[in-house]
DNA sequence: TCTGGGGTCCTGCGACGT
DNA sequence: TCTGACGTCGCAGGACCC
C-alpha cells in the first residue's frame, strides 16, 4: 500500500502511457503494488459499491483502518488511521470487516503470476513485490515496459485488482515511480534519470526516513533530497548515526546495491494483541499471554522453525510501551515453554498496572530439523507437551481453530 | 484523530571472557 | 592479584516499513 506519492509537477515524461514512454534500458528492477489491495479485493464481491467510499476496517472501538479506495481517500481517510477519525472524515462511507484469509490467498495467486516472468521476486507485503526481470527481457525478447505493461493487464483479468508498476535501475527509485504511478499506472525511470528523477523530492521520499528522521533534517535546514546529497556525510553522521547517514547518502546519489531477494529467511515471528478495553487483572493478563503464545508456537511448528529467544510487549494505557526478553538454553517451538518464559518476563518488570497491548516474541530463529540440545532433567516433560501441542495442530486442521485449547482459555470467552 | 499488527534494523549499554 | 582494553553477546528502546 506504500506512501502515496502523488506524480510531482513536471514529471509527467517518466509516465507510461499508450503512445509514449520513456526510455527503459537498463531498467530492469520492477516494483508492483497493488491498488488499495484489500478494499479492492473485497470489491469484487460488491461492484457496486466501486463508487462509494468503502473503508476496510476491524469493529474494535480501537480499530485502524486497514485499506480504503480511492473515492473514500478523496475525504482524507488513509490506512493505519483510527477508525473513529475516519467516521468522522466520512460518516457515509462503508465500512468492511476484514476477511480472514481471503487478502493472503489472493496475493499467493498474484506472487505465483510474477514468478511466471522471473524467479525473482521478493514479496515486502501481501500486496507489493520487487522483480528483477533481467533473464525474462532476454527469454522473452521483451522491454521492462512491455513486461509491466503485461504483468498489470494479467493481475486485472485474472485476479480483478489493479496494480501499479515503477520500473528503474535501482529498487528503491522502482518503489518511488510505482507510488508515484498510482492508481492503476506505471512509471519509468530511465537509469541516466536517476539523480535529476531523485532530487526535487522532499527528504520524506527515502526510504528510512520517517517523521522522526525528516524532522532532524529540517531542524538543520534540510528539505530535499538534493540537499542531502549535497550536505557532508561527516555531518549527517553527527546528526543520525554511522548507519542512516550511510544509506541516506547513497540514496540521494541514486546508489542502491541491495539485489532482489526472493526466499529471504524470517528473524522472529509473534503476536500481538490490542484489547478493546485496559486489561487490569494479572490473572487475566497471563491467561492472554498463553493464547499468543499458543498462536506463536503453532506458526512456529507450521513453518518448521524454533526460536531461541522469547520477548513480550507491554504497552500501558497511557501508551508508553516496553519490551523484555530472555534467551533460552534451547530453541523452542513449544507454548508451554514460551508462556512459562513470557510470564516470567511479565512477572519481572513489576509493574501491575492496567495495559492496552500485549505482544509475545520468538526471536532467533532456527531450522526444526536442528538438534535440539535437551539437558536431561527437562528433556522428557517438555517433549511430551510438544507432542501434545502437536496431536492439537492435527486436530485443528480437521475441526477448525477452536477445536483444541488450553483449559485455562475456556473459562472465558477468549478469542 | 488518538494511535493495529506484523515485521526489520540500528544504537547504546552492560555483562562477560580473554 | 588487580586492572584496563577489546570483542562479543544479550537486552531495551526507538525508528521505520507496509
Amino acid at each position: 500500500m506504500g506512501r502515496n506519492t502523488a506524480l510531482p509537477e513536471g514529471y509527467e515524461r517518466f509516465r507510461v502511457t499508450d503512445s509514449t514512454w520513456p526510455d527503459d534500458t537498463g531498467c530492469h528492477l520492477l516494483h508492483v503494488d497493488m491498488d488499495a489491495f484489500f478494499a479492492a479485493v473485497e470489491l469484487r464481491t460488491r461492484p457496486e459499491l466501486a463508487d462509494r467510499p468503502v473503508v476496510v476496517a476491524g469493529a474494535g472501538p480501537r480499530s485502524v483502518v486497514l485499506s480504503a479506495n480511492y473515492p473514500a481517500r478523496r475525504f482524507g481517510i488513509s490506512s493505519a488511521m483510527p477508525v473513529a477519525a475516519a467516521r468522522k472524515l466520512c460518516p457515509h462511507a462503508v465500512y468492511l470487516p476484514p476477511t480472514k484469509g481471503l487478502y493472503s490467498e489472493v496475493s499467493r495467486g498474484v506472487m505465483a503470476l510474477f514468478s511466471e516472468y522471473t524467479p525473482l521476486v521478493e514479496p515486502l507485503s501481501l500486496d507489493e513485490a520487487f522483480l528483477d526481470v533481467r533473464g525474462a527481457l532476454r527469454r522473452l525478447g521483451a522491454t521492462p515496459v512491455e513486461i509491466g505493461s503485461e504483468i498489470r493487464a494479467k493481475v486485472e483479468s485474472e485476479y480483478g485488482v489493479t496494480c501499479s508498476v515503477g520500473a528503474a535501475g535501482v529498487k528503491f527509485v522502482a518503489k518511488l515511480a510505482s507510488g508515484m504511478a498510482k492508481p492503476d499506472g506505471m512509471v519509468v525511470v530511465p537509469v541516466a534519470d536517476t539523480v535529476s528523477f531523485l532530487h526535487p523530492l522532499p527528504v520524506s521520499a527515502l526510504w528510512g526516513v520517517g517523521p522522526k528522521t525528516a524532522e532532524v533534517l529540517r531542524a538543520h535546514g534540510l528539505a530535499t533530497i538534493a540537499d542531502i546529497a549535497a550536505t557532508p556525510p561527516e555531518r549527517l553522521r553527527r546528526w543520525l548515526g554511522v548507519a542512516t547517514a550511510e544509506h541516506l547518502t547513497a540514496l540521494a546519489h541514486g546508489r542502491d546495491e541491495r539485489g532482489v531477494v526472493a526466499d529471504a529467511e524470517e528473524k522472529s515471528l509473534g503476536a500481538e494483541r490490542t484489547f478493546d478495553t485496559d486489561l487490569a487483572d494479572r490473572a487475566e493478563q497471563e491467561r492472554q499471554l498463553l493464547s499468543l503464545a499458543e498462536k506463536v508456537a503453532a506458526t512456529l511448528r507450521r513453518r518448521g522453525l524454533r526460536g531461541r529467544t522469547v520477548s513480550i510487549k507491554v504497552r500501558f494505557s497511557d501508551f508508553r510501551t516496553i519490551t523484555r526478553a530472555r534467551t533460552l538454553p534451547t530453541a523452542t517451538d513449544v507454548a508451554r515453554t514460551i508462556h512459562a518464559q513470557a510470564v516470567t518476563l511479565l512477572r519481572d518488570t513489576g509493574a501491575g498496572a492496567p495495559v492496552r497491548l500485549l505482544g509475545v516474541r520468538a526471536e532467533g530463529l532456527v531450522g526444526a530439523e536442528q538438534p535440539e540440545q535437551l539437558s536431561l532433567d527437562d528433556a522428557r516433560p517438555v517433549s511430551r507437551w510438544r507432542d501434545a501441542e502437536v496431536a492439537a495442530d492435527v486436530a485443528r486442521s480437521k475441526f477448525g481453530a477452536a477445536a483444541v485449547r488450553p483449559a485455562s482459555l475456556l473459562r472465558r470467552d477468549v478469542p
